[in-house]
DNA sequence: GTCGATCCATACGCTATCGTACGGATACAA
DNA sequence: TTGTATCCGTACGATAGCGTATGGATCGAC
């Protein structure tokens, strides 16, 4: 009941923050409330301590922001590399893959980051050139797909930025009451995307 | 050089402020800064008057943010009944039209508001409603377009909402350097969505 | 046990922002 | 001219957030 250094940390944390936890706990707030919600005081209460510790780990607030930006750049374009490593064959189930891990259902955190990079981006041009560079990697992994899949260099290309545009884009539509079954909408599209198919 | 009430105001605000310039101008400031940089001391600066003006015509900031919300969702719904009552036919250039006024340098100004809006609805539930009940309107709208150049109800709904997903998603995308000529890229995968075809 | 290094709490100054109180200026009507 | 309503400036209090200064606590080395 007085064990040392107990008094308002939580048990995870009888280990010293490192710069880890930091910008663990620093994603999570930005998914949830966006880059204006990341603020070094409630950034520490959530991580149970004061600000004190934060300004022993980082120099400032940007120091924290760069290094949430760099992670979330070398994060993305690993996840790239890691998809294009896999085996070739089935490239359309890879394209489908692609959807589906930006879709907000099954990745609902990773989205909200998404979106709040991309926000952050349109005023801080560090974060657009970030932006520029994983929209790059990731494009040009699709249009390898899509080539591989039969398709032409600039029809590949299309195609590819349609299906990054469109995976960012439904995440910002309220869409729900549209249909009984959007998820049947959204398979709809992810095969016309992919197959190119255009039934009727 | 001493005219009445001519102390740091612009010519254009010899008139006494009304509501409409603030929320014009509050506006601005959305597109340009995000629903964070709306401050009421900055727009006051901003109009050529002090925060006094301000709180004369609006009750607080939360005020002003409703009637700024408001405007929008009205100004978008008469778009799209505008839209929709110019005569009929010629449904694929009314869905191309679409697209390009969701163009973000066709129409800069509207898409930073949107994107805006959006990333706003992402933690107010007021906004959310907003902007559902505008992708309602939208998407139905399209639908219908749709659904006049022959494809059933359901592929209608699918395509609108690529249509509107895929819009709004491009403006979130560096993609400049993904090709020498994106335009030409934009402009397959407009014919893509509304057409249909499945060009190699 | 002492000492230095590591990690954090506390207290402080500074600025930005919200909202209020109140007085001043202008215009128009009587 | 005088009065009143409209519109705005100024001053104030309150809070939140950033960053700094400084001391306290813990732990390992010796």
């Amino acid at each position: 009941m007085h064990t040392p250094q107990s008094k308002n940390r939580t048990v995870a944390s009888r280990q010293t923050l490192d710069r880890k936890a930091w910008t663990q706990a620093a994603n999570d707030v930005l998914a949830e409330e966006g880059l204006a919600g990341l603020r070094v005081e409630l950034l520490a209460k959530r991580c149970g301590v004061t600000k004190g510790s934060f300004y022993w780990h980082f120099r400032d607030r940007q120091e924290l922001l760069d290094e949430v930006l760099a992670q979330w750049k070398d994060g993305r374009i690993r996840d790239v590399s890691k998809q294009a490593k896999t085996e070739a064959g089935g490239e359309l189930d890879k394209l489908g893959h692609v959807i589906e891990v930006y879709s907000a259902s099954r990745n609902r955190r990773g989205i909200q980051i998404e979106l709040a990079v991309r926000d952050w981006a349109r005023r801080d041009p560090k974060a657009a050139a970030v932006v520029a560079e994983v929209d790059q990697w990731r494009l040009k992994n699709a249009q390898a797909l899509f080539i591989a899949s039969g398709l032409s260099e600039k029809e590949a290309k299309s195609r590819s930025l349609l299906l990054y545009a469109y995976s960012f884009g439904l995440s910002l539509m309220i869409y729900e009451n549209f249909d009984e079954d959007v998820a049947m909408l959204r398979t709809r599209i992810s095969e016309f995307i992919s197959k190119g198919a255009a039934p009727v």
